[in-house]
DNA sequence: CTGAAAGCGCTAACAT
DNA sequence: ATGTTAGCGCTTTCAG
């Protein structure tokens, strides 16, 4: 196993200097410094990011921390999360937490703490204050990405916001009879994400000088086939049906969109439908919705890490405490397909 | 930061039997075991994975390599391998190749060579010899799952033998047109899973005495999209139309499901359709199909790669050398749904 | 700008 | 069964 020494000999300098040559840190002259690349490529030297981490206290690593992976909402944030450390020369360490109760305490305990790890990513995980003190006392900088944890800059969209914007595309449409299908608060994940995507429809309605009627909302499970189960039952009451349907996510939504199918209503002649998130499957259902970009929402917690894990020396100001910025927005936006239009003209 | 040198001292005892205690490895007697652990938990120790590993050699940490994640069959294996390395207090880091070239190059030179990592999985990845060998004389065990890869465990299921068991359902129910859609060996992406997808469903034709029709097969892209336009190309035929479609994945077989409810013609009254994967939303759909676990597959190439980090030293023979067993067949098997019926007696 | 040398925190012989 | 001690391979003062 070719070592530093190794490069030092055939570079005919001292090992500090190619420490220093490699790394980027402290001064060597260009000529040394090429000198030693040439070296170093020469034998195919590669650091042992352990003895590395060791002399530095720095790993070159971060650890992302997720509820479930097998969801379009978590891979997509791990994956921008990957692309932006792997260009920056980091890797990334996994947890999932799918096990349950057990796991997470472990992995909080005997993983994250073995400083294998400079930063933590945290997804969609409502930490215990316990949990967010032992990483800032251990001086690891954190990011929440899917909700916000006290004093932890926090990367997430205003959930009521994009419900809100949804329901006002349809008033503006034209629906006054607009349903909503959600979750009750008991299926509240970390979070309170149902509930918040909740509000935002019903606001948007009262501000319309609409009340919402409770007979038109209806909790489902975020799945597809909670979508359509619930879309059967609001679609097929042989009066007053809504024009139109608000799901909080995509899934129920095309569920939705099967489920109006299946009684015989046109999308989105008979009914329009919206959804959340822009999944992978809105496009091909034509799906009318409001979409958020979770592989930005990694790439851009990574962003934030590295102002502290490797401050811009360049930089005017100093950079701000993490726990300075609570909630840093993140884009979300309106995506009108074919699933959504203007009511029929009532024929009553 | 509490060392190893605070445990040995609140425990009385020297670094080396606190390091032996907690690490289980060498002779240390029961009182003593527990005096260390009792200390260790009570001063909040956690080792420092990196000098461990610096001293030990060992990193307790294994990569793997996967192309994508954001698709259920990637960050199921990974879900899995997770699982078990958790259990077994392995960390896992993840490098996905979403990027391209220059990342693969990348990842490879620089990152699981870092001495990173223990041991290798590689996710329906056609690794080179180059990259191969590179590992092997690092001495880093390497498993692969979803393709073979020569000289290398191989964790997959048998492409071909499942559009064959698909085939044969329906033509045991007494199809006898039926239509595949795959995609052409264009799309093959590591490992030509379509080109094997479909010559297992020529084989079980011809095994039965019909010879495949060229024009009862569509290429397509893997997608619920791509599945349903080739759907309904095969289904919009006035003549001749399929009864049955083999699809070669349950997202194309549900966008044959659509297609043929757009078309008016009713599953599987007017035509069957069978999916490979057992998918998420196959359930929903009530499609047939063909089940892997790919959550199972990820546990599996974890306990085969255990076999070897930490060989159970009460094993009778000695762990056979990893190269030695190149395909290890891992279970797939027929889940019959309501997509798939005898066909129609001929009205003709 | 470069070199010498002292660790980083732990493990594994080797002794006892 | 436990203690002593020499590294593991690099980074980082501190001199020069």
């Amino acid at each position: 196993m070719v070592g530093i020494d190794d490069v030092a000999k055939h570079a005919g300098v001292s090992t500090a200097t190619v420490s220093r040559a490699l790394s980027g840190r402290g001064y060597v002259s260009d000529a040394t410094r090429a000198k030693v690349s040439a070296s170093a490529e020469h034998l195919d030297y590669v650091v042992s990011s352990n003895a590395s981490s060791l002399a530095s206290g720095r790993t070159r690593n971060v650890g992302i921390v997720v509820p479930f992976l097998s969801e379009w909402y978590f891979s997509s944030v791990v994956e921008g999360a990957e692309t932006a450390l792997l260009r920056r020369g980091y890797d990334l360490t996994l947890y999932n937490l799918t096990g349950g109760g057990d796991d997470r305490r472990s992995v909080f305990e005997h993983f994250l703490l073995r400083r294998r790890v400079d930063a933590v990513i945290a997804v969609s995980l409502e930490l215990s204050d316990d949990e967010v003190s032992s990483l800032h006392s251990l001086g690891k900088p954190l990011v929440s990405v899917g909700g916000v944890l006290p004093g932890v800059p926090s990367l997430t969209v205003v959930d009521s916001a994009m419900t809100s914007l949804s329901t006002e595309h349809l008033l503006s449409l034209g629906h006054t009879r607009i349903a909503h299908i959600g979750a009750d608060s008991a299926f509240d994940r970390d979070f309170k994400v149902p509930t918040y995507r909740r509000k935002g429809y019903e606001q948007a309605l009262r501000d319309a000088g609409i009340t919402p009627d409770p007979a038109l909302f209806r909790a489902a499970d975020f799945t597809m086939k909670g979508g359509f189960r619930a879309a059967k039952q609001l679609l097929g009451q042989p009066r007053d049906r809504p024009t139109a349907i608000v799901a909080a996510s995509d899934e129920m939504a095309i569920g939705s969109i099967l489920a109006a199918r299946d009684l015989g209503l046109n999308v989105p002649g008979d009914v329009s439908v919206s959804g959340v998130d822009d999944h992978q499957l809105a496009d091909f259902f034509g799906l009318t919705t409001v979409a958020q970009f979770p592989k930005r929402q990694g790439e851009r917690a990574v962003e934030l890490l590295m102002e502290h894990l490797e401050p811009d020396p360049g930089a005017a100001q100093p950079v701000p405490d993490l726990s300075s910025a609570e909630r840093v927005p993140v884009p979300f936006e309106l995506v009108v397909r074919s699933s959504t239009a203007a009511p029929k003209p009532s024929t009553a």
